[in-house]
DNA sequence: TATAAAAATTGGTCTAGACAACTATATGTA
DNA sequence: TACATATAGTTGTCTAGACCAATTTTTATA
């Protein structure tokens, strides 16, 4: 179960194993884990390393511990996080939904002035522009105008873009998306998001505009998209 | 600085030290903290101490660590968790305004089915149901009815209301709210609507519903908000 | 039996190290 | 000078305990 000779962290196999066990339904909601100096005992490794393992499962809402009475398994995993925020993809698979794109437009823009201010980078300097309808079981959900400077972002390609963004900026460019501001807010649909969207003009839409930034707060990337409201709620969970 | 004899635990006063001297600016975003080790030897406490200090403000946005390189301070904090969730007071504080609250209704009802299945309650049990007008600087903001189970939470009054809800049942009764749930959705307001918002019927507005609960998921309230479009934009930074 | 006291159990805090992994800097060499 | 190498400094992981605080269980007592 946990090898104390891998280079992998003990603490993060535990975490592993104790989230396995809790999706694998061997461990329960509201079930008391066995205490820490058990699994110290068990796999012959320190208590201040197990305790690791569930301070780090704690802070991520699988467990919750009770001083004198034990750790449990939390009701339900509170998704906080950027959930769908990695990928529309993923978003919509999580609704049980098949995820689709079509893209309408790639290409490289002088910079707004306002996409350059949530960049960082000077008016008219170069970015990549990428126009997509998202579709969910092949009905249009949104549509979506992503910007990022072709000068953090090197050698973006219409292909790349179709495979996986994300995939390509964290795995290929080794950059390390950290978090997101997201700003969302209600309105009616315009004559283009009406034609997109295949949409009454004057129907609600939602808004949400998500600017991702590396850990020294670096802008990676301004995502503008406007959601059709009779197909989409947006949903957030949050711990304290 | 640090009073090794305080009941209070080392690791959080050094976390308190650590956020005054990022307010008071005397470290600035982007700066390198003094190694851990360092700190350590400062206050003549352990280095796994420093450690459960910094992992804290590491979770909470505050700083960021780079392996080999040292520990920094984040660019700004990151308003993860329930920013605006526990108050509307502070929510429209925060936006620079000055939040009011005009009671329009307080009752004890049987509760509907749908809310009554969000409590975790039988339908048609007792609950408050409490309807107020928000504000900010004197101008309809939204439109929130709040549901409340008055078998977990005793005693509520009119009065407690207009004072501080949260603390009611964080304080006096000792709840610890520890999650909730957010759904936002755009619709247009209707006819009761617009009149409470002094808006136009079919005006866009956001619908945010949020349910809360304890550790173990108990559903403590359920309140249904609508916000004026042309007023309110929703926003939150999400951490990976 | 009922109550109070003691003991056991569990998570919370803390120590004083050790070595690994990674980064930056200084040093030596071609 | 340019490049490789050694060295020092930093965070990352881990140990084997210790004692504290809160809760539960057991035991003793009235």
């Amino acid at each position: 179960m946990i090898n104390k000779n891998s280079p992998i962290p003990i603490y993060y196999q535990l975490e592993e194993l104790i989230k396995d066990q809790i999706e694998k339904g061997d461990l329960k909601p509201g079930d008391a884990l066995p205490p820490e100096r058990e699994y110290a005992e068990t796999y012959q490794i320190s208590r201040m390393t197990v305790r690791q393992a569930f301070t780090k499962l704690v802070n991520d809402g699988y467990l919750y511990r009770l001083q004198g009475k034990g750790t449990f398994v939390a009701e339900r995993k509170v998704e906080q996080g950027l959930q769908g925020l990695t990928s529309f993809t993923e978003d919509m698979r999580a609704r049980g939904l098949e995820p689709g794109s079509q893209l309408i437009n790639f290409e490289v823009i002088p910079a707004p002035v306002r996409i350059a201010k949530y960049l960082s980078i000077e008016e008219s300097s170069p970015v990549y522009e990428i126009k997509r309808i998202r579709l969910a079981d092949q009905v249009p959900m949104a549509l979506e105008t992503t910007y990022i400077s072709t000068d953090k972002v090197k050698g973006l390609t219409q292909e790349i873009v179709n495979r996986s963004l994300y995939e390509y900026i964290e795995g290929t460019l080794g950059y390390k998306i950290d978090h997101a501001r997201q700003i969302i807010e209600s309105s009616v649909a315009n004559q283009i998001e009406s034609e997109f969207l295949r949409i009454q003009e004057g129907a609600p839409i939602m808004l949400i505009q998500r600017n991702t930034y590396l850990e020294d707060e670096t802008p990676i990337e301004v995502v503008k998209s406007s959601y059709r409201a009779d197909r989409y709620k947006f949903m957030i969970d949050m711990k304290r």
